[in-house]
DNA sequence: GACAATAAGTCGTCACTCGATATATCGGAG
DNA sequence: CTCCGATATATCGAGTGACGACTTATTGTC
């Protein structure tokens, strides 16, 4: 029951995903540690950012659904909660492998640029 | 001598500018220590990423009018260096300080994101 | 004279964001 | 009971920006 993750097997780099946009950093850093469905997804990067960050529902289902084709995420299933509350019955995901790896090296990639920017912006500035 | 940087005084805040692309970021921040022409910027940005990094021209010069409109980087004369060298005659830009502080702005969005991720990462994934 | 490197630029396409809009469910206020 | 706000998923169209391909121009080298 699980065939993708590998079409062909050919196992593709992280980096060829890189650069993330900010919205598609914040889905996938919110599934990191636990699954969650959209909605909360939204509200989770609202939180994280200190609300200064609000994707709009168009840029995360448009992103949710490109991160499934990609593998970067995977669907679960929302066990119990099946409709406990309002709203349109829930989806839930969650990271996959190769999603954070990914995740890892677009940190990575951050963090190289973080301090690139600290040797520059000290250098004097005739 | 220097009536740009304010059409109408309204000190618009960093903020707004982000996040920046990473072509963007590149260039401001090639553009930072030091005043450079537009091919410099594209060798810099090569070698600032150790080769993974290579700006296309047209992402290059559309950049760098997008940022002459925002204010961003101003031109400067090249003194000196007229036609010395190969190709066209050089265009000399640099950093303004308003896209400095957009720099820095832009590098605390990341070390912020960096900081997270390493907290979110880091937590047990069941 | 051909070619590589340097230098600046344009054009069309593609990917992604975002505001607006739609649909549906639930709880509470009036 | 009905309206409204929060929850929840989804689509559409417009706009922005990146990128490959291509163009023009100058200098030095083989």
């Amino acid at each position: 029951m699980d065939e993708r993750e590998r079409t062909t097997h050919t196992q593709v780099k992280p980096s060829s995903y890189l650069p993330l946009t900010e919205p598609t950093f914040y889905i996938l850093l919110s599934l990191a540690p636990e699954k969650k469905h959209g909605y909360a997804i939204l509200k989770d990067a609202e939180a994280l950012s200190n609300g200064s960050v609000r994707l709009s529902t168009s840029t995360l289902y448009g992103a949710l659904g490109r991160l499934l084709d990609q593998g970067l995420i995977k669907r679960v299933p929302n066990d119990e909660e099946k409709n406990t509350g309002p709203g349109l019955p829930r989806k839930a995901y969650i990271l996959s492998k190769v999603g954070r790896r990914v995740l890892e090296a677009e940190t990575s990639r951050m963090r190289a640029l973080v301090a690139a920017a600290r040797l520059r912006l000290s250098e004097e500035h005739t």
